[in-house]
DNA sequence: TTGCTTGCAAAGCATTTGCAAGAGC
DNA sequence: GCTCTTGCAAATGCTTTGCAAGCAA
């Protein structure tokens, strides 16, 4: 079983058919779906799932804290199942593509207090542009 | 005269009310204006201009490199002119006031090329989330 | 059984487009 | 005058919603 349906699972999350291949179509490294993508893909595991169906889960996702959103410019909205080992996103500006990376050094601690202008910071997001080998 | 306003004279961009209108309105330091919100504003000073060209407008100042797109997780994409002072964003995630600010450090150098994967990486927006004061 | 989840269809919102009329240079 | 820009209105694309029926626990 995939890593995510376990953590789901031992979360105590309600377990539907439709949930189940949401999180089967998520599972993985370097996955970055757009829902509709998704719903294509979970569509070839259990036809009549809808697209509300897979706009729901995602966002049921997200709010737990178990698949990260990815904006780019594109319109539409990225999905990351891999939530629990933080990396970043170095993005195609001409295909779209998007691939996880590791930069060293720690985001959050290059801005110091006094940059922080009172604000609680929890989160950093760190996006790379450029061209990928294919379109360059 | 804005400094946006000279720049774009100084390169030659066709000027026509609409656009000094649009230009007048993105000027200034920590603007972070969606479409809609530009389009509002162009309209209290010329009455007539249309929502397509506001779009219009920003999107050829973007590819001119004088105004930089905003995605947060929000719907609708923010413009931000200050495009010619590298700086970042503090985003909150509950109200989803944007604040620039200037980390310590060169984030481009955090990827080192076994980390670029053939890209050529061209630009970096970093993103830090969390709550304002107000919202804390 | 009870309440959460699903599917459908329609609505909502941001953005884009085609094309005729208008304005800059 | 020639070309680029504007405005309108319709279309597009992504996402959300309301509600009745279905299913997990």
């Amino acid at each position: 079983m995939s890593d995510l349906l376990m953590r789901l699972r031992e979360r105590g999350w309600r377990m539907t058919s439709q949930r189940r291949v949401v999180a089967q179509v998520l599972d993985g490294d370097h996955v970055h779906l757009t829902a509709d993508e998704v719903h294509i893909r979970a569509t070839r595991l259990l036809p009549e799932i809808s697209r509300a169906t897979v706009y729901n889960t995602l966002g049921e996702l997200v709010a737990l804290g178990e698949v990260i959103e990815v904006s780019t410019h594109d319109r539409a909205k990225r999905y990351d199942p891999n939530a629990h080992h933080p990396h970043h996103h170095l993005v195609c500006s001409a295909c779209g593509t998007i691939r996880d990376v590791h930069p060293t050094g720690d985001a959050l601690a290059g801005l110091p207090p006094e940059e922080r202008f009172g604000f609680t910071v929890s989160d950093v997001a760190l996006t790379y542009r450029g061209l990928c080998p294919d379109c360059a």
